[in-house]
RNA sequence: CGGGAUGUAGCGCAGCCAGGUAGCGCGCUGCGUUCGGGACGCAGAAGCCGGGAGUUCGAAUCUCCCCAUCCCGACCA
């Protein structure tokens, strides 16, 4: 391709509305453009990498016997009223109308879409085991679209689903998927970290998500350096430390606290650590009332609570209904005399000593509050969350947090969709069973995004030659159409050669070649100029390195070949 | 949805406080000179100043109401 005749708009100076460094560059080298908030133009130079990303996931999936499919991004509410979610899904899911007034959904994933098809494709237990994937939009309404296409309202995701006769088969199946996860992200020289991972709203057992590690991350992964035990913040459990109590139990007491209601008003009125006091927050979960208590000094794990209740929704109560729960204004709410709510307690509210907490009265708090005696904790849980410098729930060694991109995320379903859908075969005895699924997903766009971010220094994007928009990056310098024509000839046999070759045919300076061709990236950059005119002499150069090599214009196509196979070698699975 | 910020030429910005001719850099068009790390000169094209009301002789500038975008929190690949 000729840059002349490409649109290939590049930019000097970084989008004023990008703020982290894969969205500036991606823009910036003329792959991508804004059309709205989360909404953005792939051009042709974004569209090449997008595809790259695309066929190693396609190649990986089929290796592991993966089956591609394409599905509707148009889905009908029948298909999401059959597994519940037409209910609970919530605003995320985008819902519109056809002409006849019927409902129908932009498909936010596809668990219903595949479970429907394959109860119709599949029969008897001879067809199993089975995964099947796709690479497909999917439409999220999100609250807040965020660094580009990193969280954009569309997006391209593979999805993957397993059925399997038992838990044993799905084990095997998730394993498959597993692996090739780790060769898909090894490919496109992806640094990934798996860790252990909440379900969220997609129901199900074991899930596994793929990070890679980056400031620019929106998850908060714990990581203890000792065992190897990983997790998002989510899901990560520690351990408490056991409970040190010399002091004597302290008598119930009431007290004044004119105005004195956050943790750290606390801490100043009463002189005494975070950790005695005991946060009780209101929650609604599913339209329901739900207090829970925890530590002063810890955070509560919204995920964790939500897990643990089953609940669909859970937001923070509104003042209303904690007045009308605690019978006193917000922040004075404590679990002494018993309120008429469901209660959570965290695991750790037990071994708190001396206490002191809201007493459900206008500016009175308990203090000498000992679990047990002064309130029953009839519902314990682990709803705290936990933070660097927490013990590892294995090994009890200091974890360490670090912020991580999610790229992928694989889990066992179970039996949710298969079950809710009545999706049977028939099993060896002739009888009806319902097969077990698990779900892999890939964040495409995402996944490019990520490339960059970690693919990249201060001249622009360093892409992995897996994923390039090219390979070869030439340069011609030329004065007269003597030397063009010179120029043109090299890259006619690049490109009979088989090579991937982005060529600067521009009437511009030399300069503002290289610093786009530095900006955009391509692994191997070739330049002809003055030494190919006076000595026969082409110049080499990878991207990621800084020394310059010479070649003669008849070893040049060897000498191509060779670094492309020794750039490949670098990210083989 | 809550909190903060910003909307002026394709892009990046100034002008607004102290109302009166819309400006700078990049990019774009033409001509000429340059030509190995973002060249230069000359001549150009391009903006109902986010939208709507109001105040005023007069509004990019002051007031009110919308809208959009971005950042910080809850959703997720």
């Amino acid at each position: 391709m000729k840059i002349s005749r490409y649109i290939l708009p590049t930019l000097k100076e970084d989008p004023s509305d990008a703020v982290v460094v894969s969205h500036k560059l991606m823009i910036r080298a003329g792959l991508i453009r804004k059309e709205s908030a989360g909404m953005y133009i792939y051009l042709p130079l974004g569209m090449r990498v997008l595809k790259k990303v695309e066929n190693i996931i396609r190649e990986e999936m089929d290796q592991a016997q993966g089956q591609e499919f394409l599905m509707p991004e148009l889905t009908s509410a029948d298909l999401w009223k059959e597994s519940g979610r037409w209910d609970t899904m919530g605003p995320e899911m985008f819902r519109i109308k056809d002409r006849n007034g019927s409902d129908y959904s932009l498909a936010p994933t596809h668990e219903e879409a595949f479970t429907g098809a394959m109860r119709s494709l599949l029969s008897s237990y001879r067809d199993l085991p089975v995964t099947v994937y796709q690479v497909n939009t999917k439409f999220r309404d999100e609250i807040r679209p965020r660094f580009g296409i990193m969280r954009s309202k569309e997006f391209i995701m593979k999805d993957a689903y397993s059925f399997d006769l038992d838990e044993k088969g799905l084990d095997e199946s998730y394993q498959a998927m597993r692996k090739a996860y780790r060769n898909i992200f090894r490919r496109y020289g992806l640094e990934t970290i798996p860790v252990e991972a909440d379900t969220g709203s997609m129901g199900g057992s074991d899930s596994e998500e793929f990070m890679v590690a980056s400031e620019v991350g929106e998850e908060i992964l714990l990581i203890c350096e000792e065992c190897g035990y990983r997790a998002n913040q989510e899901k990560a459990e520690y351990r408490r430390p056991a409970p040190v109590d010399a002091k004597p139990l302290e008598d119930l007491r009431l007290v004044d606290t004119p105005d004195v209601k956050t943790i750290d008003d606390l801490t100043g009125f009463f002189r005494a650590p975070a950790a005695v006091f005991l946060k009780s927050i209101v929650y609604m979960a599913d339209g329901k009332p739900v207090m829970a208590v925890i530590p002063g000094d810890r955070e509560i794990n919204e995920h964790k609570l939500k897990n643990y209740l089953s609940a669909g929704e859970l937001e923070l109560a509104t003042d209303n209904v904690v007045e009308e729960v605690t019978s006193a204004p917000v922040g004075f709410a404590g679990p002494v005399n018993k309120l008429n709510v469901r209660t959570v307690f965290d695991i750790s509210v037990k071994d708190v000593r001396n206490g002191i907490t809201g007493a459900n009265e206008n500016d009175k708090h308990y203090a000498g509050v000992n679990p047990r005696r002064d309130f029953m904790i009839e519902e314990e849980a682990d709803i705290s969350t936990a933070e660097e410098g927490d013990s590892c729930i294995r090994c009890g060694r200091s974890m360490i947090s670090r912020k991580g991109i999610e790229v992928g995320h694989i889990f066992k379903l179970g039996y949710k969709y298969t079950k809710s859908m009545e999706f049977t075969i028939l099993d060896q005895n002739g009888k009806a069973m319902h097969p077990i699924m698990g779900c892999y997903g890939i964040g495409v766009n995402r996944t490019m995004a990520a490339v960059v971010e970690q693919h990249h220094d201060d001249k622009g994007i360093v892409w992995p030659i897996t994923v390039a928009p090219f390979q070869i990056h030439l340069v011609g310098i030329a004065k007269s159409d003597e030397e063009f024509a010179q120029v043109e000839e090299i890259y006619q046999e690049l490109l009979k050669s088989g090579f991937e070759v982005l060529y600067d045919d521009r009437k511009a300076s030399p300069g503002f070649k290289f610093a786009d061709a530095d900006l955009i990236g391509m692994p191997i950059r070739i330049t002809v100029g003055k030494s190919y005119y006076q000595n026969q002499e082409i110049e080499v150069k990878l991207r990621r390195m800084s020394d310059i090599s010479k070649v003669e214009r008849s070893g040049l196509v060897a000498c191509l070949r060779s670094m492309i196979k020794d750039e490949m070698a670098r990210f083989d699975a």
